[in-house]
DNA sequence: CTGAAAGCGCTTACAG
DNA sequence: CTGAAAGCGCTTACAG
C-alpha cells in the first residue's frame, strides 16, 4: 500500500464493494453487523480517514466554519485585542463539541474583505467578531446577506439589523456602572470612548450611565466625553485630554478595560489618588483588570458563553433552523479602583 | 443563474471550455490574453470563486495547514496560556502572508490524539503548540514521522528529536537570568518550575542559570527547587512551599511568567519585599508581566519570529525544501522585580 | 493557444 | 442488505 489509503483498498480487502465501505464507515444502518465490523477494523488497521476533500465536494457541506477576526489597522500588529482572546477559546471548544472544524483568519478593517471561505465552499458559515466603525460596516454584512452567505457576528444588537448578531446588553451594562458610581455619591462622571452611532456598543454603554445617573439626580456631561478607541495608549491619550480641559469631575467610565487601564496611568501620573479623587470603572473584565493597580471595577461580560452562543446559532444558520439575535446579561464586578 | 456559479457556468458565458477557464483563473500562460481578460471579467462579476474542495480533491493539497495547541488537562478550562496568544496571532498572519489557510483546534494532552487533520487531506501539515510532560509527547511524534505526516512543533530543541522543532535557547535564556542575578550579588536563587528531562524547556533554563551562577562563584541549590506547571496558581503554591522549608533565598527564578506572577503574590503575603530581600525574575515576558506589582524582569522569547519560523519551516517541508530545527536567541528584560 | 477526456475519492439515488 | 452508476467541480496530461 503506497500513499494514503483509500475507500476502495478497503473495499478490496474487506471483499465488498467500494459503496459498502463508505455505508459502514459512516454508521449507515443498512450494512451487516459482521461486515460492518470487519470493514471497521481494516480501516483502523490502515489508519484510513476519510478524505474530507472529496467529502465535502460530493456532500457540498465542509463541516468547517470560518472565523474573522477583524483588526483595528491602527493597533499594535502583534497584539489580538485581549477581549477576544476567552472567545477565541470557547468558540474553538464549542466548534468541537459540534463536530465542526475551524479557520481563522485576521481581515484588516480597511480591507475589502470577503466571505472566500464560504464562497469557496471552505466553510459552511462565518463568525464575525471585531470592533470598528459600525457604519462602514453595515453596508458589508448587507452584501453577504444578499449574497446568502451564512454568518453571525459579535456585537451591539440592533433592530432591523443584517443578519444575526450576539452581543451582550450593553445598555444594561452602563446602568450597573452608572448606578454603583451614583451609589457612591459620584455626579460627575467622564465618559473615555466614541459615543456616537458608529460605535453603537460604546454608544448603549454611555446611555445606559446617563439613564441610571439621571434616576440618581445626575446626568453624563458631554464637556466629559472623550474618543477614544479600545487600547492602552488610546486610553491614556483620552485621560490626558481629559485632564487638559480643567473640567471637575470625580469618576471616569471608560467603554473598555484596555482603555480604563490607560486612564488609570494617566491619572496616577497626575498625582490623582485613585478611586478617593477619582473613581475608575472599565467594560469587558479582561484579564488584566485584576491584575492593574488599583484592580479594576468593571461590566464583565460572558464571553465563554458568548463562543458557545455564537457557534451554536451559526450552526443552527446552516442546518436551516430558526435562529435569532441575542442579547447577553452582564454584571458589575466591584474592586479597589472604585470602592478602595 | 441559482446556486453559485462554477467554472462550467463562465465557460458558457465567455464562449470557451471548461478547462480554459481553469487555466485562466489560475494564471496559466498558455490563455490569450484577451480571452482571460474576458474570463476573469466574467468571474468577477458572477462572484465566481474556485472551489476548495474540488480544487484540493484533484491537487491532493489543500493550501492548509492545522494549528493543535495542547491543553493542560488541569489548567483553567477557560484561558489559553497568554505565551501563546502572540505566537497564535503571528503564525495567523504568517499563515495568511503564505496563502495558506489555518485551521486550529485545541488538544487535551491527555487525549489520544491524532493528525486527523492531515490523515484526512483537510490540512498538508501541522504545527504543534504546547508544553506538558516531553517523555509521553515523544513517542506521538515518532508516530506522526512515520505516518509521513509532516510537521513543525514549538518547544526544546534536542539532538536526535523526531521532526522538526522551532524553539528558543532555552539554555542561553537562563545564562541570562543567572548572570543577571549574580551581578546584584544573589547567590541563593530559588527556582520555581520542574527542572527533570520531563521538562526539557524549564530543565534547560535551569541548567543555563546554574552555569551562570557557577562562574560567579554560587550554584543552584537542589533544596531550592520546587515543581511547579506552567501557571499563576501553581507558582503561587510553589511559592508557599518554598518559604515552608524555610532555607534562606535572596533570589527567585520562575521558569515562566505565570509562575512568577503567582510567586510575587506569595511572597508579598508573607511580608517579603521584592526586590529588596528576594528578587524575582521570570520567563516570556508576557503582557502581564509588565502590569505586574512591581514589574516583573524576565527573559524575552520572540514569539513573533518564532510564530513566522514554525509557518516558513512547515511550508518547506510541505514544499518538500529542506529545513531544519532552530533556536532563537533570548534576551533580558530588567524591570523593578530585580532592581527597584 | 484551446478543447476533449480522464480522474481526484467520495456519497447517494436507483436497482435488485 | 449490497452493488453498479453517476456526479460533486475542479486540474492536468494529451492532442491538435
Amino acid at each position: 500500500m503506497k500513499g494514503k489509503a483509500t475507500s476502495l483498498d478497503i473495499a478490496h480487502l474487506a471483499g465488498v464493494s467500494q459503496p459498502t465501505v463508505s455505508r459502514a464507515l459512516r454508521g449507515s444502518p443498512m450494512v451487516n453487523e459482521e461486515t460492518r465490523r470487519r470493514i471497521l477494523a481494516i480501516a483502523e488497521q490502515l489508519n484510513y480517514k476519510v478524505d474530507k476533500n472529496a467529502s465535502s465536494l460530493r456532500r457540498q457541506h465542509s463541516g468547517t466554519l470560518a472565523l474573522l477576526l477583524f483588526e483595528d489597522p491602527t493597533s499594535d500588529e502583534s497584539h489580538i485585542n485581549p477581549f477576544f482572546l476567552p472567545m477565541l477559546g470557547s468558540i474553538t471548544r464549542a466548534c468541537a463539541r459540534h463536530g465542526q472544524d475551524l479557520l481563522i483568519s485576521f481581515q484588516q478593517l480597511s480591507d475589502d474583505w470577503h466571505a472566500d471561505y464560504a464562497d469557496s465552499n471552505k466553510a459552511d458559515g462565518l463568525i464575525l467578531l471585531g470592533y470598528g466603525d459600525y457604519l462602514a460596516y453595515q453596508g458589508k454584512l448587507e452584501k453577504l446577506v444578499e449574497q446568502g452567505t451564512q454568518f453571525v457576528r459579535w456585537g451591539a444588537v440592533l433592530p432591523g439589523q443584517p443578519g444575526l448578531s450576539i452581543g451582550c446588553d450593553n445598555l444594561g451594562g452602563g446602568r450597573q456602572a452608572g448606578e454603583h458610581l451614583a451609589s457612591l455619591g459620584r455626579k460627575r462622571v467622564a465618559f473615555l470612548g466614541d459615543a456616537s452611532s458608529h460605535y453603537p456598543e460604546f454608544h448603549d454603554r454611555y446611555l445606559g450611565c446617563d439613564q441610571a445617573l439621571r434616576e440618581a439626580g445626575a446626568a453624563m456631561d458631554p464637556a466629559l466625553q472623550i474618543d477614544a478607541e479600545s487600547s492602552e495608549d488610546s486610553g491614556y491619550a483620552a485621560a490626558r485630554l481629559l485632564l487638559d480641559r480643567d473640567a471637575a469631575f470625580d469618576a471616569v467610565f471608560a467603554a473598555s478595560d484596555l482603555i480604563a487601564i490607560g486612564a488609570l496611568r494617566a491619572l496616577a501620573e497626575r498625582g490623582l489618588r485613585i478611586p478617593e479623587d477619582v473613581a475608575v470603572i472599565g467594560f469587558d473584565d479582561i484579564p488584566a483588570a485584576r491584575i492593574a493597580t488599583p484592580a479594576l471595577t468593571t461590566v464583565f461580560q460572558d464571553t465563554n458563553r458568548a463562543g458557545e452562543l455564537l457557534v451554536e446559532a451559526l450552526v443552527g444558520l446552516v442546518n436551516g433552523e430558526p435562529t435569532e439575535s441575542m442579547r447577553l446579561p452582564t454584571s458589575l464586578v466591584v474592586r479597589k479602583s472604585s470602592s478602595g
